[in-house]
DNA sequence: ACGGTATAGTTCCATATCGAATTAACCGAC
DNA sequence: GTCGGTTAATTCGATATGGAACTATACCGT
């Protein structure tokens, strides 16, 4: 048992599943995270918006924070760092001239194929505790602890 | 499947998982976090770091920087704030000076003991997403996950 | 005893992070 | 059409976070 917390067996559970899922991402995060700020120049909530932006394409800086969890003050920052890297470019919606849209530059997307590859090769083996059908189970289960807690959450979007 | 990335089978899998498993930690801690700073004024790191100290006593920063995954330079700051407000002590270690060794004031005991019940309420409630068997097992599979990440990062120290 | 190396903390700098207050723009009721 | 509420983004201040450089201390081999 990581805890010695003194509560019923529900709240020793709890405390107990709670830390070592504290503990395992990060553990994951201290091995990549490093490695892609040194090769890379790329923060973790950089990669997060370069990749969002990659797959979903150009999207307001509020649906982008919803996707990230991340607050739209905190939002305003990266995106600063990264247009002034010149990864990601600002545009106003042209129907409503309060959100900004923020899209990636051909910088952008050479920079993320230069490196996400290697990335991904450095996240398999962080990840290699555990085989592929376990992955599947823990995939799920986190899901499901995720999604429910996001749905208890009123304030903020859930996001399947 | 949450990933759209082009690579193989284990790829796929491996970033499927991560992104649920950042996704879990985000939705859990988006729930627990601003509650505890508005209730109790303490934010995640300083909870992790009376926390260590009442389950294990005082402490050269050194370790707990190791049982916090945290750098030296972050608990340097952490500690700084904690000292200010009164919750935790710094001692300069008798054998050896370079050492400076925290422990837990009065003050810093009867805090934890005000707002941790409530605390362990709130996980409880914000881990609910999986019932108990489930739990147990998504635990397992973090240690397991964790510690071979941890493991095969050779700078930082292994923490059973 | 000395000198080189290693280790514990700290400081400094850049980034991340959030909440609160602010600004700009939209929208619905009247 | 205009006023009041709402929403998007930014700014501001505080804390967190890590790496690099630095200081002080300890240790080790000769």
């Amino acid at each position: 048992m990581a805890t010695h917390y003194n509560g019923t067996d529900g709240e020793r559970a709890a405390l107990d599943a709670y830390i070592k899922l504290m503990r395992a991402s990060a553990a994951i995060n201290a091995r990549l995270m490093p490695v892609l700020l040194a090769e890379a120049g790329i923060t973790s909530t950089q990669l997060g918006v370069l990749e969002v932006l990659a797959h979903l394409g150009p999207m307001a800086h509020c649906a982008l924070a919803g996707k990230l969890l991340v607050s739209p003050s905190n939002l305003t920052t990266v995106i600063d760092n990264l247009e002034r890297d010149g990864l990601v470019r600002r545009d106003r919606d042209a129907t409503d001239r309060r959100v900004s849209i923020a899209s990636l530059t051909e910088a952008g997307e050479a920079r993320l194929a230069l490196f996400f590859p290697q990335h991904v090769q450095r996240l398999v083996l962080a990840m290699a505790g555990l085989d592929e059908s376990e992955l599947a189970l823990f995939g799920q289960l986190c899901r499901k602890l995720g999604l429910a807690a996001a749905a208890s959450h009123p304030e903020r979007v859930v996001h399947a």
